[in-house]
DNA sequence: AGCCTATGAGTAA
DNA sequence: TACTCCTAGGCTA
């Protein structure tokens, strides 16, 4: 899944490409017939992320929120536009390019990316059918004309009013992409933390606390900081919060311009280019259990905290001075 | 064919 | 804490 990152890439990509068109929006897969028929024939006028929740707003007001869950993603067909590296969200908002009801038989040129695990792209071979046929199970298809995105997997996808939306939001903690004020942010999760007796590695990912932080970027914000995952929140002292929300807001930013969840600070040029081939070699201690700690080489130790699996180095990772422990 | 796993989260008990 | 939902790929048998 799609942590933060990857939410905030899809929302930049269906800026550049849906925004401003009228969709026709079907589900091929059947299971948001009514919320598609209700967004048929609109045209997208925005689309943001907040944490890991996305939001796509219609000209009638009414807002598409999609969460991908654990395995959702979005596949993109079609004449797609290049998302690189630095690339912002350019403004099309308020300058519609208006396209819709292109010939069946037409043929945009030919891409196909696929965002949430992971993200990959492919070229398709000329002489396919378009619109493509979906693939998969897909919930909601968005069509533009030249651009066709299909969602699959969601664990949330549902029509809601603006102010339906605005509700959602308010549940969220701050996210670094979308907060005015990063410092006056990170207060309210020095709050939100400090004030609570639950370990700190179940606050990272409680969503009210701060939004967009999944399992793995919890698990290295937290080896970053050389913090306990089993601390008590109320013992976390409140500079090492504000240190792990302006690290998350570094890595995010990171995430969202490389596509890629690449949490060791330590590579040069070289090491980042063979993380990014290779997953096995971007995180500090993710998905590393028995594995020696690149820092210190003590075995990386897997455990479950609240039904997820928790990856700490017992070594390097330590409870605050002063602190009693939590375990 | 069946079982397991995964970057998630809501609800019930 | 347990159960539920959502999908696909990989492994085992």
């Amino acid at each position: 899944m799609p942590e933060g990152h990857t939410v905030h890439r899809i929302a930049r990509q269906m800026t550049l490409d849906l925004v401003g068109c009228r969709l026709a929006v079907s589900s091929p897969q059947g299971r948001f017939a009514a919320g598609a028929a209700r967004l048929d024939g609109r045209t997208m006028t925005s689309a943001s992320a907040v944490g890991k929740q996305l939001f796509c707003t219609f000209d009638a007001g009414d807002v598409l929120r999609v969460h991908l869950g654990l395995y959702g993603a979005w596949d993109l067909h079609g004449d797609v536009s290049p998302l690189g590296a630095g690339q912002r969200a350019r403004g099309s908002l308020g300058a519609p390019r208006v396209r819709s009801g292109a010939p069946t038989d037409a043929r945009p040129s030919s891409r196909r990316l696929r965002m949430g695990e992971g993200e990959t792209e492919s070229t398709v071979p000329a002489g396919t059918a378009w619109p493509p046929p979906p693939i998969g199970q897909v919930r909601v298809r968005l069509d533009s004309g030249s651009v066709v995105a299909d969602l699959r997997g969601p664990t949330a996808c549902e029509v809601l009013t603006a102010a339906e939306a605005a509700l959602v939001r308010e549940r969220l903690g701050p996210d670094p992409q979308t907060v005015d004020d990063l410092d006056a942010a990170g207060e309210v999760v020095v709050d939100r933390v400090t004030r609570r007796n639950v370990a700190v590695g179940q606050l990272l990912m409680d969503q009210s606390v701060v939004a967009g932080i999944g399992n793995i970027y919890r698990a290295e914000l937290l080896f970053r900081a050389r913090l306990d995952p089993w601390t008590p929140g109320r013992q976390v002292p409140a500079d090492l919060v504000r240190g792990i929300w302006r690290d998350w807001a570094v890595l995010l930013d990171d995430g969202i311009r490389e596509g890629v969840m690449l949490t060791r600070e330590d590579l040069d040029d070289a090491g980042r280019e063979a993380a990014r081939r290779d997953p096995t070699l971007r995180h500090w201690v993710y998905q590393r259990g028995g594995l020696p700690c690149l820092v210190c080489g003590t075995a990386v130790v897997v455990e479950e905290m609240a039904t997820r699996k928790l990856y700490r180095c017992p070594a390097c990772q330590v409870a605050p001075s002063g602190a009693a422990g939590g375990r």
